[in-house]
DNA sequence: GACCAACTTGACCGGTGGGTCAAGATCCGG
DNA sequence: CCGGATCTTGACCCACCGGTCAAGTTGGTC
């Protein structure tokens, strides 16, 4: 849905390296089976369960036992939908790196300048990693399994790049101070996960809504830009 | 050293919650035993095994027999120091946080203004971070292990209590934009972990020195702190 | 009602790794 | 050179957990 059209404006996700061919396969089970409805609500009903328990706990710490415990289903089930715990996990960022692309694709206004345009995607990221803290909770966490860090920076270049150019065209348009893109679009990227972080994890007080936070650090990044 | 005396700039460390009459067990093995000279130096030979390995591969990824392979001794001899691993692991991140205030302390002159003390003070966090990238690389990344989220909440605040009055101060004298100090203080604190942690892991490219990236995160907060 | 695929179960297996232990080695004061 | 504390070793124990499997159940289709 509502996929971009502006230049260097988050390409649709589809045509990025991160996913080839393997749309088709990543829903069948072990092997080359299908999934019934029943069955695709089932392997929600894990995906939901384990990324609870994964930021609970933590990834390492999350049994599979704990999972099916969770999801109310025998320990055996989990292998029905799941080659390894690291395939779930897999699967949990792939959809929702997805989601986070769509959700900025569908703030960013085309028409908008550069600066307009980064501030609509900032809010939309900040509102996005609120409403899905859980997850974001897990992420932030678990960059240092060996078995996970491919997936994890398998994608994360993408909006660097992308941001970074942005801000490039921004510079051309004086909108911005004159220093190193690069270094401005880590520093955008930086806030909006630090300020959902501390959001999540309650150190903003409870009286914050998400919207305030919004707003707050698109002001931030715009003033941090120039 | 260096101890800052200014009014609510860093306060030595000693006198804080997170450690108290525990330093006169914090060297004992795992009952009320004694060091000598020797057994002081294997301690740290072990801390510093643990540091790298778990820098590499992850806190929950490192069995203990690779930290005593890694520094040449038998496996028994990991529990004549620690009571366990977790233990081990507290003991880097206390030392740690300390030799991090310590050298924000060092770097803040008391008489400057609050926005040269707040510049000082990020310039000499992220070349702290820069210096002892292995451990940063290390909590920036297990914070989800229960057993761990304890020592490294334990003190945490401090830099952010601290912060916040440093930025209220500057509020007062109209130094600083007049908004929410603690979310200030997060953005500042957020910035300074999230180009260093950026720093680390290579995404801005070797060719930039440590000075530079300093330099940067000094200009980009005080622009955002206005 | 027979057949097949999707689904579900829980007992079971085997490797791994944290932690223990009994036996020394080394060092030092008396 | 005796005794005690510190230090060191590596074999051993065992709980735990990821993953397997054989046996079923369910549901749709011809």
């Amino acid at each position: 849905m509502v996929t971009s059209t502006a230049a260097n404006a988050l390409p649709d996700e589809s045509g990025a390296v991160e996913r080839g061919a393997d749309d088709a396969a990543a829903d069948a089970p072990v092997e080359g089976r299908r999934h019934t409805e029943h069955g695709r609500e089932r392997k929600q009903q894990l995906l939901d369960a384990a990324a609870v328990l994964f930021a609970e706990r933590g990834y390492g710490a999350t049994r599979i036992a704990d999972i099916c415990r969770a999801a109310g289903v025998a320990k055996g089930l989990f292998y029905w939908y799941f080659p390894t715990k690291g395939d779930l996990f897999a699967e949990l960022v792939r959809t929702m790196r997805l989601g986070l692309r769509r959700a900025q694709a569908a703030a960013m206004d085309p028409d908008a300048d550069v600066a307009e345009r980064i501030a609509q995607g900032t809010e939309a990221s900040v509102r996005f990693m609120a409403r899905h803290a859980a997850y974001f909770a897990l992420i932030d966490v678990e960059r240092a399994d060996p078995a996970l860090t491919d997936v994890l920076s398998e994608g994360s270049d993408i909006y660097l790049d992308d941001l970074t150019s942005l801000i490039r065209e921004g510079q051309r348009e004086g909108a911005f101070t004159d220093a190193d893109p690069t270094l401005m679009a880590v520093g955008v990227l930086g806030a909006v996960s630090s300020f959902s972080n501390a959001y999540r994890s309650g150190r903003l007080g409870s009286d914050l809504s998400v919207e305030q936070l919004a707003s707050f650090v698109r002001g931030w990044v715009a003033s941090a830009l120039h």
